[in-house]
DNA sequence: ACATACCTGACTAAAATGGTCAAGTTTAGA
DNA sequence: TCTAAACTTGACCATTTTAGTCAGGTATGT
């Protein structure tokens, strides 16, 4: 089980972002620079947040980014879902009826992988932006 | 983030044989069969979970695998552990003290992403083969 | 005008995944 | 003793996913 490079740049990055974005909009340039993440691999994300609502864009010269919400109300959930970072434990189709070994029932784990997966949903959902930025107060700028 | 087929089948099979290895060994064909997995990568994992003393071997004709512990010293931890499917959400080397992104310090999410693996694995280690089985006393044959 | 910064889509090298295949060795039971 | 069941080991491989790169755009403040 391990968590993507996608799913991790773009939690880094709204940090970065929720960090700075007080006055001016923040430039990927500038997260990219200060982050060590790619520039390209950036674009890739934040168009994917601003589909989501998560940021809204700004054009042109000394445009860049802005959060579209406070940072309370976006939860990991959110930006994971964004950017397809899905948690994925069973094998199987949810929705239908069979099981992941193409029988008729579900197999015997298969009640066990759907608690780990709330198990780790919950994580997600309870954490917000804004408990980051707390945490990382010291290194504000 | 998603659960590697490997850490699944070996659950997977460890549960069947748990509820079949009272009297006699269980061969891995049997389990194959039960639980339509490949018998070939059966063969894989359980080499693993010997190694890793979770189970015990008996070769020749009528043989097969049996627990080498109670159900319940048997944790998801130790399970995965024995296939290597390890829970891995930071992206740098704990030991060091350096980042992820090359710089001297840790990133700015390090401490989430460490939470979050601490939460992961929290649940593995408080489940039990025994745990398991209980949940599928119904299907017992 | 022009530099900055967003926007879009195609492309790809490398790694991980989820197996298969081949060639054994051991041992119970006929 | 012969044979088939079942474990043992290691190499191999196709496909998918990941983690980007690259090459073009378009919008806009100064
Ligand atoms: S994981 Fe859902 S049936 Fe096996
Ligand atoms: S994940 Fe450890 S430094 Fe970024």
């Amino acid at each position: 089980m391990k968590l993507t490079s996608k799913g991790r740049y773009a939690v880094m990055a709204l940090v970065d972002l929720a960090r700075f974005d007080n006055i001016n909009p923040v430039s990927l340039r500038d997260i990219s620079l200060r982050q060590g993440i790619s520039l390209d691999y950036l674009e890739q994300i934040f168009s994917k947040l601003k589909k989501n609502e998560i940021v809204k864009s700004i054009r042109g010269t000394q445009g860049g980014y802005v959060l579209n919400k406070n940072p309370n109300d976006i939860k990991l959930t959110n930006i994971f879902h964004a950017v397809d970072e899905k948690v994925k434990t069973v094998q199987c189709k949810k929705e239908s009826k069979k099981g992941c070994n193409g029988k008729s029932t579900k197999c015997i784990t298969h009640n066990l992988w759907d608690e780990l997966e709330i198990h780790i949903n919950t994580f997600f959902e309870n954490k917000s932006l804004k408990d980051l930025l707390n945490n990382n107060k010291e290194k504000r700028v």
